[in-house]
DNA sequence: ATGAAAGCGCTAACAG
DNA sequence: CTGTTAGCGCTTTCAT
């Protein structure tokens, strides 16, 4: 049973002064004599006041709490995001209030109308895969209620974002299995009408331009899951004998195209070196351990709430937007070495 | 700029009504006509009205939102825990304020204040490594707030109480590996005087005694991070060349003693069979894969969510206290295989 | 230096 | 069927 939780009416009644003596003296009021204070606070000690934040929104119009919307939670990078945010949220003293969309639409629809109601003062926001509707996000702008998109963010909605930039993650990576002899670079990735498949692969093709090699069509193909690498890997090197490396769109794909090609007989790195995307734990498992692009999750989770209190705080116009692109950087392991040829 | 959020008056001033009748309006009182509720309901909708949660839980005194203060979320067991809170919740009506402790104690105790202060209807706790002092808790139970630990509990505290069976899962580790054939099992185990390491190595122990094995202290060694996997493992497989296999308590460390196995030439599996702990997603990515403990991250946190929901909406009393167990799985796959002798 | 009172948005008892 | 009013806990203006 919920028992009555103090309040200052309690501490009033208690001493015998009023409420809004109670409230002054709480925030050391310089009106407030220092013995009402004392009394007053030692008393709300005793007592383990502690003020009702529920009220206080509601008077203040604040409510101190920020919104976040996230397609799922289970996800190394994601879970990192959400770290960064709740550290830089703590620190600026605002509290988390967590959805979890499930790449559903429809829960994400559900998930705004929660931190609506609940006067949220701003909101956080990765778009869940399935979503191609974005009318309820407007709703936030419409009340005024500073948004921030983080990772995946919403092409049609002007508002502040917080992004990788994917392309130089893929031109790292290119550049870095040029520099280390590469000759043949195949890139597996996402779909092109997905972001951060259009940047990786963007960021691929200007590396092999950049250092005057050819971009070509058979190096090039749709694998973005650890399944479809399983599947498909095999064949394409048997297909292109001549492949010494490969860009993978991610950490799995690049992990699973490792399996497969080792399990054919070949060696990764020497016959042929593999660099992925993300830096996940997993980078650090297999075997070899795998050369990767760090996606910074952690950073890009402090950015997009630092960007949002900022907002918040500063009632910065809502027609002024800010795009903070992160750039990613390369971790080279076991699993991409220079060659002898 | 936060512009004004409608508000029944808003709805009432509009139509020439009260709030009243907008608020019955709105929740289909059956006192309301039809004609009314019609002209409120699309006045609302038009108006894009969304209820201030803040005013109904300050009137209700239920702020329908749970708190959740957890070690660190970048870790694929908790952020496992909160998606199956957050799932829970979602259906339940709920919303959930997430706090991140970071392992500190003095975070701890901030973060029980803000969910003290932020009135929510209960609290789902899984103590910080750091945290030896249990005060800050207690105010949840005085103010009549119900409390789930789940995980890491407080031996202190009378609370309901969400866990892993710890001791079934070294039990079952260790009889999959005598029923494989192995005869000297070794365990690598976490410090005893954490629960999980106490449960483990228990269940071990209780495996071997069960099928007549010795228990031999030589075979017991504390190592519970793949820093001291790396450390340890070597040596301690030269000074016990009989050790045919290793129950690890967590995956990571037994992860990283079958890559030192490895690198000393010996074979996982048919030389040292490995079992872990957790079935994080790295027991998939490594070579061998790894035959581990199920942990249900996900699971605790629907149990955890659905016993605190269940304490909140029957008015529980206090003083009537429940723990679930949780039973783990075992899950065989490639480190660990019946042996030929 | 302190108190009284209004009001944030909403509900519910009471009154018609 | 609808309106009036008090009050949830707190701050703040206006008095005193």
């Amino acid at each position: 049973m919920k028992s009555h939780q103090v309040t200052i009416k309690d501490i009033a009644k208690t001493l015998g002064i009023s409420v809004s003596t109670v409230s002054r003296a709480l925030k050391n009021h310089p009106d407030i004599s220092e013995e009402t204070k004392n009394q007053v606070k030692n008393l709300a000690l005793k007592l383990n006041y502690e003020p009702n934040a529920l009220a206080l929104s509601l008077r203040k119009n604040k409510s101190n709490t920020i919104g976040v919307i996230i397609p799922e939670i289970v996800h190394h990078f994601f879970s990192s995001v959400i770290s960064g945010m709740e550290d830089i949220a703590y620190e600026r003293g605002y509290n988390v209030m967590m959805c979890q969309s499930n790449e559903s639409y429809e829960r994400e629809i559900i998930n705004s109308q929660t931190l609506l109601s609940n006067r949220v003062d701003g909101v956080l926001v990765s778009v869940s895969k399935n979503t191609v509707q974005y009318e309820h996000f407007r709703n936030f702008s419409n009340q005024g209620i500073p948004m921030v998109f983080f990772d995946r963010v919403c092409p049609d909605i002007l508002t502040d974002r917080v992004i990788i930039n994917d392309e130089e993650g893929g031109f790292l990576a290119t550049e870095h299995l040029i520099g280390i002899g590469c000759n043949k670079i195949a890139h597996f990735s996402a779909p092109q009408h997905l972001l951060i498949g259009q940047g990786r692969m963007a960021g691929y093709q200007r590396a092999l331009r950049h250092y005057k090699y050819e971009v070509e069509p058979r190096l090039m193909i749709h694998c973005d899951t650890s399944e479809l690498a399983m599947t498909l890997t095999q064949d394409f090197i048997i297909r292109n004998p001549d492949v010494d490396a490969i860009f993978a769109v991610n950490d799995s794909t690049a992990i699973s195209a490792m399996k497969v090609i080792q399990r054919m007989g070949k060696r990764v790195p020497e016959d042929i070196s593999v660099v992925g995307f993300g830096d996940g734990p997993n980078a650090l498992i297999c075997t070899p351990t795998l050369s990767t692009i760090e996606q910074k999750g952690y950073e890009i989770g402090q950015e997009a709430m630092k960007l949002l209190v900022h907002k918040i705080e500063n009632d910065i116009s809502t027609d002024s937007f800010q795009t903070k692109v992160i750039s990613p950087n390369l971790i080279v392991r076991e699993s991409s070495r220079r060659r002898n040829s």
